[in-house]
DNA sequence: TCAGCTGTGAAAATCCTGTGAACGCAGGGG
DNA sequence: CCCCTGCGTTCACAGGATTTTCACAGCTGA
């Protein structure tokens, strides 16, 4: 069900007119976009988990070879595709060589320019599929998304596909609080209709299984007429085998002073 | 690992200058390359071991976009990328969209089309070298590709093409879950109409086969709601014979291996 | 304390997979 | 040329597994 990853884009440019353009298809098509008008530092990319970024040749000036090098260095599973008005081969070969994974000529249509980069993408998640996708470790728990499992220390945690997928979610945004539109949105792939519950009926059976294979850590915290947020913490020590109690009324962890921003629905692609 | 890997090409292309001045370059990059002059079936592409393959459209003919289709979807892992004469914008759209990695219009620099092909190709490190080397072996099972068969213990197993393709593919994919489409568009060559059932009785033939030549393992298991898993485990400690219904009834297995979402294929009682 | 949220347990509704069997097709033999 | 056989595909059904829905109880925060 849901076999075609969204593409999360940015693209550093400063043509206007092709921008508009390009970001009108890009939005229907459902992807998350960010616009950038000049360079960025490659470590402010990195925070932006990107899969896919476009930059036209001529935003970079004099550091263009440099700039792309570090890119494409620091960001080796990033999908890069230039674009420019004028080139010579010798560029062209120049920059693929350096690691870019695409280039295209302005003028160029926006719908290739997509079908471009949804090439490189494709490209790159099937590269890391297979091998050696670090997995996702959180607490107790290892999530592998090529398996379709999770693990806690002794073995396999055994979850259904919409579990899978909610924890997957939770945990990939570890810290930050998601909305239940928002989940339920990026799980189910479509709006959730008004009175829905069954975010909060998956969460049940989530803390359920991970209380009863990993007890004494608490996963998943709600955030009350919000949301919840994925951050394993071991609690207080003493009560392993209660319930699913959660340590709501505990104030926050000292750890998570930097984000607790609330990610919205409105942020979330189709 | 390597990080520069040789690239194995295969050019199938009637332009006998573009291609003699291609191969010039490529013999002193070092790369393999093998020269065809028309289309030739999938499957053979995948005896080849490639890494890249360059296609001039026009080669095809009528059945250009059947063709690539069918090649994209049996050889994933390979960087593929179509060159022509004249094209339209919609035309270089369908074919990135099918699974095309890469176009380029010609006339174009060798160069270039190196350039291209290198970060078509840079990605694809897959585990797949090591098997190469000998035949794949897993619980009582030995498949040679090389000879399109499969052994156990005890002789020979057979199996029709496809289903030969489909245990290659899943025991070649030990430990992961595949997805029906996945499967589909591998061993079929094209996507998958809703509603078709053949991979899962395919699945069915399959596990009978293996049951009757190789009882008390658990060969292929389904992951519910996603696909299949390909991972021998003996089943049961102590009776291979009767694999009834005490293996679902048991609750956690404190060896971790087990996952009892995992459907094991079990002989029905007739 | 109150209205609004969230946690829970269980029933109801759906969806998914295993299975047996029929169908159509192509190749080989008679 | 026709029949037989092997193979791949399609169908329909049954049994389960999974998801959704509901009603109610327990909490939360103002």
């Amino acid at each position: 069900m849901n076999p075609q990853q969204t593409i999360r884009l940015a693209v550093i440019d400063q043509d206007s007119g092709f921008v508009t353009v390009l970001s009108k298809r890009t939005e229907a098509a459902g992807w998350q976009q960010r616009v950038l008008t000049s360079a960025i530092p490659p470590d402010e990319l990195v925070a932006m988990k990107l899969n896919a970024l476009l930059i036209d040749l001529s935003v970079l000036g004099d550091e263009a070879w440099s700039y792309l090098e570090r890119v494409c260095g620091m960001l080796p599973d990033l999908g890069v595709v230039v674009c420019a008005g004028r080139s010579t081969v010798a560029q062209r070969v120049r920059a693929l060589r350096l690691g870019v994974d695409d280039w295209i000529g302005k003028p160029c249509h926006p719908e290739e320019v997509m079908a471009r980069i949804e090439a490189v993408s494709r490209r790159r998640r099937r590269s890391r599929a297979g091998i050696e996708t670090g997995p996702l470790v959180a607490g107790e728990l290892e999530i592998r998304a090529d398996q379709f499992q999770a693990f806690v220390g002794d073995g396999s945690l055994d979850l259904t596909r919409r579990e899978f997928e909610l924890l997957q979610l939770l945990a990939d945004a570890k810290g930050q609080v998601l909305e239940r539109e928002a989940i339920y949105q990026r799980v189910w792939g479509y709006a959730m209709a008004h009175g829905d519950r069954s975010v909060d009926v998956f969460i049940r059976k989530l803390r359920q299984k991970l209380e009863k294979r990993s007890p004494g850590w608490g996963y998943i915290h709600t955030h009350f007429g919000v949301g919840y947020r994925f951050d394993p913490e071991p609690i207080g020590g003493t009560e392993p085998a209660t319930p699913a109690k959660e340590a709501a009324a505990s104030t926050e962890a000292p750890t998570g002073a930097s984000d607790s921003q609330v990610v919205h629905s409105s942020f979330t692609p189709a």
